[in-house]
DNA sequence: TAAAAATACTCCATAGGTATTTTAT
DNA sequence: ATAAAATACCTATGGAGTATTTTTA
């Protein structure tokens, strides 16, 4: 790096002081509105003459007028002060969360879970502040926050088999699965359907390339009544799933968020307990919690914290 | 005028310090290039982001990052300190006569005799100064100078009969007047016309009303041969009258300027001494000569100048 | 002569220096 | 253990105040 000397050593008093003076066009009134004595006002109109190296006020003891030069300086010297004040209310404003851009990463099931919701609720909250969202799967979201290309990641939580050092984790939801079957299925009888029931039917599940641990966790739930589970079919999304179920290819597994958009010729009932529950949470750099990243992170973790589960947050990993 | 009081004492020695630090990330070198020590360099921003209300910078013993309000400052504080410098710079160059803007008036008759010829000169030599032109009768430039709609005013002089009170005026031509004849006439025979023979001819003149002062000088010179002089026609303009003598209507007498615009079918000679001489000058606000207009103004004069004449300023009346 | 800007001086607030401590890796 | 920022304290530059002089309309 080059070591420039600043010689300059103007300072935004002497702009102020230069508009006053402009403004008024007397030493004295414009030293009354700065509320300081005339002298030092003449002094330091002087000091920035010379710094700048011309004169920027006719002055005799008569009148005080504007020279072309100043004319020029006074029309910048106002735009400085302006842009000087303006760029503090700014930084201030972001600093605070009320403005601003936040960088947030999702995996794509945390945003029909909790995110649609949150992101409404905090546009409202905090119209200034710009979103980006970017779908990421979870191990490259933790890559993205680490390198601060994202502020907040919304991951899938897996305990025990993510590293997480370095960051900060939230709890945002807990969503169990529900089963899909076709409409008029004899499993749609109960109210809710036990687990070894569902898993004698042929089932409909993602790739395990997906996200090998739930894959895993998921059969594992399933094997519970003694039985394999008949996969009859892969299918790479979950609208996918729910339209094979619809077209009677078997039962699927969803999350409960499905709700939200029924499908025609499908229908959801929960069942009994014993399948993976999927925990979602917030994760950010330590320490780094922006103010609006936070407001959206709380957002997150609303309903979450209603549902009446404790919200406590959890330690790093 | 409502008196805000300015609370922010925020300086630009701020700003030069906290873009120091963000491009170092590391308070001792930015210390170091900013030729001063550490522990100011830190007081001094963390009084910025006092004052500003937020923190720019996210320190620790290890490492500084810029915070997103930071971030936006940064980009903001360069742009200032770029502008302040970019402003300084451009007063003094308006003020040392290398840019800017001059708005000059002048009289018909000087842009032949003089303005054309400087006009080309000061564009090579002050190519940074916009020049705004303003043709105007002299006494119409007089009001236009007093009220500052003019920088300069290039006048036709009569002495004694112009109040420039409160001007300040420098002769920049002495233009003699000469005769133009129809091509053939018998008194293109001589190479310098007898006045009075000039006078017995029939005459073309241009109208009084157009300047009264020298209608009436022009007249009295030509009815020094002892006959009263025969209009026979009124022009509204120079080249009008050579058309006119072209046509056989009559001789004029025209500006020597003519010279530059010979016109086919007239012929030029000198008279011998007796018609008055017209005299331009160019005026000025009193002590308000800026460097480039007086670049104009000299270059204006520079033909009087060497053509031997005493350049010598004239008192104001 | 009167109004206003420029000098001449005095003072003190604060920017900046030095020495040291705290902090986090 | 070490590098770096923060704190404590001191110094002195220069910004601002008061009194006075100069200028010019």
């Amino acid at each position: 790096m080059i070591d420039i000397v600043q010689i300059l050593d103007m300072e935004l008093r002497h702009l102020r002081y230069f508009v006053a003076v402009a403004e008024e066009l007397h030493f004295g009134r414009a030293a009354a509105r700065l509320h300081m004595a005339q002298p030092p006002l003449s002094m330091q109109i002087r000091a920035l003459e010379e710094e700048i190296g011309a004169r920027l006020l006719a002055r005799n003891s008569r009148s005080v007028r504007l020279t072309p030069a100043g004319e020029a300086y006074l029309a910048e010297a106002r735009e400085v002060l302006a842009r000087v004040e303006a760029a503090g209310r700014a930084a201030r404003r972001i600093g605070q969360g009320e403005a601003g851009e936040i960088t947030a990463g999702y995996m794509n099931p945390v945003m029909d879970a909790v995110l649609c919701r949150a992101l409404a609720a905090f546009r409202q909250e905090r119209p200034g502040v710009a979103l980006r969202l970017r779908e990421l799967p979870t191990p490259a979201q933790l890559d993205e926050l680490r390198g601060g290309r994202l502020d907040v990641a919304f991951i899938r939580l897996v305990r025990g088999r993510q590293d997480l050092r370095g960051l900060e984790i939230r709890l945002v939801a807990r969503e169990p699965y529900v089963l899909a079957l076709p409409e008029g299925h004899p499993l749609a009888a109960h109210d809710v359907v036990p687990l070894d029931e569902a898993a004698a039917e042929p089932l409909i599940l993602f790739p395990r390339a997906a996200m090998p641990a739930l894959h895993e966790a998921m059969l594992a739930a399933l094997r519970q009544g003694g039985a394999e589970p008949r996969i009859v079919q892969e299918a790479p999304g979950k609208h996918a799933s729910l339209a094979l179920v619809a077209a009677g290819f078997g039962l699927c597994l969803v999350p409960a968020s499905a709700r939200d958009w029924p499908r025609r010729g499908v229908t959801l009932r929960p069942v009994t307990p014993g399948l993976p529950v999927v925990e979602m949470a917030a994760a950010w750099r330590e320490g780094e919690l922006a103010p609006a990243t936070r407001v959206l992170v709380d957002l997150a973790a609303a309903d979450l914290a209603a549902s009446g589960l404790a919200s406590s947050d959890l330690a790093s990993a």
